[in-house]
DNA sequence: GTGAAAGCGCTAACAT
DNA sequence: ATGTTAGCGCTTTCAC
């Protein structure tokens, strides 16, 4: 370090012929290459970024002296000079959520081959936390910013306006995106449930959703979409929505719904039909169910959304609303790469997905 | 940028007075800030990194000129000139099992207060991959790697030994690791499992678990691992191995228990116990029972290993072997933090999370 | 407590 | 096809 450092102060940039000794013990850097190669660091860096205006024989040279030294590019640095990252900045509610891996896993799989990396946050659905976890990546100059939509904090919002990079909202659509979005309705996810119950003759219908903190910061928007769009179908068709219950803490699991069914059931000895604001919660309702020798759908309907694997197995299977999330990943990425290489307009993409009730054995016609 | 650049080259650092309408459109640098305020750039940049060598009334400047401009640091210049870049690579098979999301979790929880950031990459269960996501992870410099343990490929092993920074197993303990590790012993856990299926008096004890792929790339090892203890266990008791089945492909999930239960029930019809590589093949198994009207425990015992979620909501719930995951990502967490402020002997640590076997009612005595 | 100089490791732009 | 120059936006070091 301080031989290459006073060795600079002397000698110009490409003829620095600090001997290797000198380095033992770094990292070799760009100029080492092109010394043992014997070119320059210019093209050295193209044929590091497969620039196609390099001789083959020198090519080969220059490979030849990366694999010798062990040379791995440094990308901060090559960020600095090209002001491109390769970040792509991807904020989550959990990530112990598999449709939510699911969106990670599409988008890492198409961005992989345009060498971007994902650089990953999750905010356990506090709004709080997802401006932290934004101010924090905006550092690290991501070159489009990926989140789950609709509901920011003011401040949030206004860092993502502020910013110059696209700004894609996922998951839902918002009725005002920021810029972009791809997704689906949540609200008309709910209604659909709602519709599926009542056409289907039940009479009881109860709902079952997490309960935002008291501060009002964490809380599933996607989810109370959903119970809204809910519960606007049932007054749609002069039900009531008294049973439509938040309980507990964002996000929902199968514990969720075990504990919610004897509440659900206390209010209303009747009930014939749940719908669960996750398919994890419907199957805890529907494993409670089982405990409690209720017979599901013969005395109880179930129905959950997100169709996770784990409702295709139990007994009986689970109706569900489901989202094609991976989709949302891949078409996410495709968005994502005509706006990076500059070759789509400006103007804001609003992408739906849609969704789909499929129907399996945990809800009978009455 | 133009004008930016060539008042560059007469003015001094520091003296730059470039107006600030050329720098229209541009995200502010720190130089905007300090001439904003005042002051040099050494100071603001003592000021974002809160280095308390600032007289409060200069620092108020500061904040306030930064707050005007919102300004937000570049990570990437910062890391090159301090060669440290926050970043700590972690890289695991998939992202869709709760347990390493959990891992990611506890991490990321520990690092964020310390400033790092996680980068994530994921394998698919393939050293291929491996080796892939590494190399393009080095190039973003992380201060330290973190990874699923025990078998890399040979070029991968050798960037991992080449770098010069921390490097940490977790999820096993290897017998040669290659530096430090977190985690237990998956080969323990299987034994742990054959031992307490004898000890309740099976006599047709089965195991399922994934196949490796046919180039050997694709496999499960630590979930092998844990096959391997199993069978070394029943042999020890003078028991068969040979209803041990692998099927399939990593990971695997609830479509996999159910999947495998015909086949090892054809195999041997008086089957009566199932050990599952991972709860969510068991819990595919007592689905499958469940269906076949078989009685779980009375015919058929089963037990699965990962203490997920689902395990505890089934019906009958799921014996299974009990580790710490998210414990797992806040002890590596500690000791990342140790290596990183130097303040522990390079040393390597080997640390055991623990396992236990925990009953639950899905295996009866006989 | 604050500032000037130098340079981190790379690439854009412009030679040749 | 390859090389030279001049930074990218910060922080280190050392001076005052």
């Amino acid at each position: 370090m301080r031989a290459r450092r006073s060795s600079h102060r002397k000698l110009a940039a490409d003829h620095d012929d600090t001997p290797l000794r000198a380095r033992l013990g770094q990292r070799p850097t760009i100029r080492d290459v092109s010394r043992l190669a014997g070119v320059s660091r210019m093209t050295v860096s193209r044929v590091i970024r497969d620039l196609d205006l390099v001789l083959p024989a020198t090519r080969e040279r220059v490979n030849k002296a990366i694999a010798n030294l062990g040379y791995v590019p440094d990308r901060a640095a090559g960020s600095l000079a090209s002001r491109r990252t390769g970040f792509i900045a991807l904020i989550l509610p959990t990530l112990t959520n598999t449709n939510f891996a699911a969106v990670a896993h599409g988008l890492t799989e198409s961005l992989r081959q345009a060498d971007y990396d994902l650089l990953i946050a999750y905010t356990e659905y506090s709004l709080e936390e997802e401006e932290r976890q934004l101010k924090n990546l905006l550092a690290r100059r991501p070159e489009a910013i990926v989140l789950t939509g609709a509901v920011h904090r003011r401040a949030a919002a206004r860092l993502l306006l502020a910013c110059d990079v696209p700004v894609i909202e996922i998951a839902d659509l918002p009725r005002h995106p920021l810029e972009h979005a791809v997704g689906f309705s949540n609200y008309q996810a709910g209604r659909a449930a709602a519709r599926y119950l009542i056409e289907r003759g039940h009479r009881h219908i109860g709902a079952v959703a997490s309960a935002s903190a008291s501060d009002g910061d964490v809380i599933d928007h996607r989810g109370e979409e959903r119970m809204r769009g809910f519960e606007d179908e049932l007054r749609l068709h002069g039900r009531s929505t008294e049973l439509v219950l938040r309980h507990g803490r964002a996000p929902v699991s199968y514990e969720h719904g075990a504990a919610v069914t004897p509440i659900l059931l206390q209010r209303e000895p009747r009930l014939d039909a749940v719908f669960a604001v996750s398919d994890l919660s419907a199957v805890g309702v529907v494993m409670e169910c089982q405990r409690r020798r209720l017979q599901v759908p013969e005395q109880l309907s179930v129905m959950g959304f997100g169709d996770f694997e784990i409702g295709t197995q139990i007994n009986p299977a689970l109706t569900t609303v489901h989202v094609d999330f991976r989709a949302l990943g891949q078409r996410t990425a495709r968005l994502l790469l005509e706006l990076l290489s500059g070759a789509t307009s400006p103007r804001p993409s609003i992408i739906d997905v849609g969704l789909r009730v499929i129907e399996r054995a945990s809800v009978m016609s009455r």
